[in-house]
RNA sequence: CGGGGUGUAGCGUAGCCCGGUAUCGCGCCACAUUUGGGAUGUGGAGGUCGUAGGUUCGAAUCCUGCCACCCCGACCA
């Protein structure tokens, strides 16, 4: 693609505007790395989060919610899991502020806390605390609990979406009777969330388990969701994770099975975040601004009158509310852009940036004919169709959109997904067009360690569906049998 | 936290080397003409030049500290 707006990460900065802002409170409180998410931007996510929300509860999970601030000592009782967040939290040492006599507002030094809060950089620890008083007995499991919420993660170095200090998210949270039941749970929710991606996102994703050197603090195992985005850089985009029973035993969760005896509960956790808007965005949009599928888009159809006289808009007027109505019946979102205060082709250009998948501009002269033009946001085309069965043929439409769209990734990941069998033919690919990268690798944390040193790729996964092949590690010869997705990533 | 860079109007910038009270574009406001792809003309509003100090008759410009942001690393959803 075009060097445009979308090509990187940071190339947000000609457009984000749109959808989030940086925040910046004021002079020396800048609030470091963090986002305001403006309504545009924020009604994706609220979209993001009402079908996601509904595909939990149809896989028998409720919502919960638990607190913020999670005491430090929590932290120190999972010891990967501290280790594995330990440099990145945002802890809260003290209640109240005073004046300190010059009319400057200071901490007060006396109101120090006994026991320092930790701001959730996830919940684990604070769940499983709570877990222990509502577990005894095999009848109370399973608990199939999620939370959407905001968490802390003070990153060295923050990215618009992809890695701010603040990000909202929903981290689910469940306990179980056996490992088979949370292994299976854990694989449950993989695939509500490649789905969600697929279905929904049209980002075609790749389903593996992390490997241990990528797995999360304290898990046993990591799956996850691996995308790609068009500048051939990979996007974690979902992560569900088996996290065995290392919090029940950190946190004394214990049940009595049928069989009496007491046993640990077998845990596991699975979150996307606004990230994903960051996923959607490098994916999909073009240098004319964001280029959302149908299925997610807030407003999915947007209505331009062109007009001169009270008359022609009256006329308009009594068209639109007519296919409006007929549109919603069909539960599709219209906006009827009448404002007087922008002339159409300005209005056309805004709405493209905000990644409106369909417009209908409608004149004196269409009304006359019998016709509207249509345009696609995602090939940008339109052409003249018949007011007749208008609201059908928009129907249509949505679902071709959402459905080219969706191919269009998936031929671009095709495209930069490459077998290789040697080194050299590694960096050549990874140099040149990027993408994933197939190949055997020896297993080892080391050889794994030593070529994102070398190259900056990372294994990404190791695909759910990577058949067994002998094959030899093309870094250090040793002999593998599967092969693996290494791509750079963000 | 290390290395590099930047901070001037809502946004993007010129000016800084060589000190004399800030340039241009977009946007904003008013009026007129316009309205099928980001209108045009005329007039207008808007700036403690990141911040604190220093040098100087005089600082956006020179010096020092601090703060923030961006890029590259380490870390990560």
């Amino acid at each position: 693609m075009s060097k445009g707006i979308t090509s990187r990460a940071e190339d947000y900065s000609q457009w984000y505007n749109e959808l989030v802002i940086k925040a910046d409170l004021a002079e020396n409180s800048a609030v470091r790395g963090c986002m305001v998410i403006k309504p545009y931007g924020y009604a994706i996510w609220e979209r993001m989060q009402a079908i996601l929300d509904k595909r939990f509860k149809e896989t028998g999970h409720s919502n919960a919610y638990f607190p913020l601030f999670i005491p430090k000592s929590f932290f120190s009782k999972e010891a990967a899991h501290v280790e594995g967040f330990a440099t990145e939290c945002a802890v809260v040492t003290h209640y109240r502020l005073k004046n300190d006599g010059t009319g400057k507002i200071v901490v007060d030094e006396d109101a120090k806390l006994e026991e320092e809060l930790i701001v959730r950089p996830t919940s684990e620890t604070i769940i499983w605390n709570t877990y222990r008083g509502w577990i005894e007995s095999y009848r109370d499991l399973p608990i199939l609990v999620n939370q959407w919420a905001n968490v802390v993660r003070w990153e060295m170095r923050t990215r618009l979406f992809l890695r701010t200090a603040e990000f909202l998210w929903q981290e689910g949270h469940t306990a179980h009777a056996t490992r088979e039941e949370a292994i299976e749970e854990t694989e449950r929710m993989l695939d509500v969330y490649a789905e969600f991606a697929e279905k929904i996102l049209a980002v075609p994703v790749v389903r593996g388990r992390k490997t241990e050197n990528e797995r999360f603090a304290g898990a046993l195992d990591t799956y996850c969701i691996e995308a790609l985005m068009q500048d051939g850089k990979a996007l974690q985009a979902g992560t569900s994770h088996f996290l065995g029973q290392n919090f029940a035993k950190a946190f004394d969760v214990k049940f009595t099975s049928k069989e009496g005896k007491l046993e640990h509960v077998w845990a596991t956790s699975w979150g996307v975040s606004t990230r994903l808007m960051g996923a959607l965005i490098m994916a999909h949009s073009d240098d004319q601004g964001l280029v959302l599928p149908p299925k997610l888009a807030p407003i999915q159809v947007v209505i331009v009158p062109i007009f001169k006289t009270e008359e022609e808009k009256a006329q308009i007027d009594a068209f639109v509310n007519q296919l409006t109505n007929e549109l919603r019946v069909n539960d599709i979102s219209v906006k009827y852009d009448d404002r007087d205060t922008q002339r159409p082709g300005f209005k056309f250009a805004e709405w493209e940036l905000k990644g409106v998948p369909v417009r209908v501009a409608v004149g004196a002269r269409d009304m006359q004919n019998g016709t509207v033009e249509l345009a696609r946001r995602d090939t940008q085309t339109k052409e003249t169709v018949a007011q007749e069965g208008l609201a059908g043929t928009i129907v249509q439409l949505l679902d071709t959109i959402q459905e080219n769209i969706y191919q269009k990734a998936l031929n671009f990941r095709t495209s930069h997904f490459t077998e290789v069998n040697s080194y050299d033919e590694f960096k050549e690919v990874l140099e040149g067009k990027g993408g994933f990268i197939s190949c055997h690798w020896d297993g080892t944390t080391e050889t794994e360690k030593r070529v994102k040193e070398e190259t900056k790729a990372t294994i990404r996964c190791i695909p759910l569906d990577a058949k067994e092949e002998e094959g030899i590690c093309i870094f250090t010869g040793k002999p593998s049998s599967r092969r693996v997705l290494f791509a750079k990533a963000y």
